[in-house]
DNA sequence: TGATTGCTCCGAACGTGATTCCTTTCTTCA
DNA sequence: TGAAGAAAGGAATCACGTTCGGAGCAATCA
């Protein structure tokens, strides 16, 4: 299973990372969905041997393609089956410290600016709607903020980390007014 | 760093497990930052031996506490820097089937039927503002979609799997009209 | 109160797999 | 065509996961 750092720190290259090619891809794939794999199995599922794909996946990590390992819990199976999403509204302040408090708190998971007829989009996960509620509380304490609308989740039917996987046919052109 | 099954199949309790204790709490904590940790550091930082964090692991993980355990992989970095949420008006119809060809995307992360003014909300994560173009194109191709309204994301300030803490404060009375 | 049962923890030993080293091969550039 | 760099494979080493047996502890029941 594939360890975090512990090999010796190999330098971030940053930006001059090469483009990802099929290898790479198809193990960040598999690593996406199982990082408890062995090195050898990981090696025969793309075709390398066991040193190879482990040469591959300490640069992955170190170019920062790899964030970390981490063990998904079970929101319910966890004391929290409580999901939703809330849309703030706030007026002009100091988001960045708004926000550096919300994420203090483990219910928070998500918390995103975004473009639309609202300023930020909360993910949160509680106990219950009473916790909710008092998280709302919470955030109408806080200096700046207006409005919320909060979209209670009822049942999940897919939630996973980002993937490895681009659908190429999303990218093409959709009418037929020639480019150039 | 620990394993996923490969251990004897431990018999799923199903609900009959038991409530949490602090070791287990802070375990799930760990685990849920790092799955990297070995189980000699994890015991260290639990106050508990490697065996016996080790069974507990492998407890938490029969029980369903820990669904897996993930390589969580950086959106810009892969390809994807584009993210999105967007809320989906249907009308009745299969929404399970439709739901099922949409999973099949590595661009959907999410998909929530949610209470609210909308029935349903997507996360998609995809590599260009053209490419949502593409999967709103297929959205709607699909029957019983009726509408879309789609929030792009200008900066995610935090974004993680669930976390084992439960905020107890959240939980307390909103109001004192004393429940009895 | 005393004995028994079950559970959980720890120390030590074992085996597997991660990690490293080194050689070979392929590609690229002079 | 020759040289240099990168990358993959094989083998060896070493750390860690995993198991085993025993001890401590709490709860149950006689």
């Amino acid at each position: 299973m594939p360890n975090s750092e512990k090999t010796e720190i190999v330098r971030d290259k940053g930006p001059e990372a090469r483009p990802l090619d099929t290898f790479d891809r198809t193990i960040l794939g598999e690593l996406a969905v199982d990082a408890g794999l062995s090195y050898a199995e990981l090696g025969s599922r793309v075709g390398l041997s066991a040193p190879a794909v482990h040469e591959r996946v300490k640069r992955l990590r170190a170019t920062g393609r790899i964030r970390g390992t981490v063990a998904v819990l079970d929101g319910p199976a966890t004391g929290k089956p409580f999901l939703a999403f809330v849309h703030v509204d706030t007026t002009g302040g100091s988001k960045s410290r708004t926000f550096r408090a919300l994420a203090e708190l483990p219910e928070l998971e998500e918390i995103h600016s975004v473009a639309g007829d609202t300023c930020t989009l909360l993910k949160v996960r509680c106990a219950s709607s009473r916790a909710l509620e008092g998280l709302l509380a919470r955030l109408y304490a806080m200096p700046g903020i207006k409005a919320t609308r909060s979209y209670v989740v009822l049942s999940t039917y897919l939630e996973r980390t980002p993937q490895a996987g681009i659908t190429e046919a999303l990218e093409e052109p959709p009418m037929d007014e020639a480019p150039r």
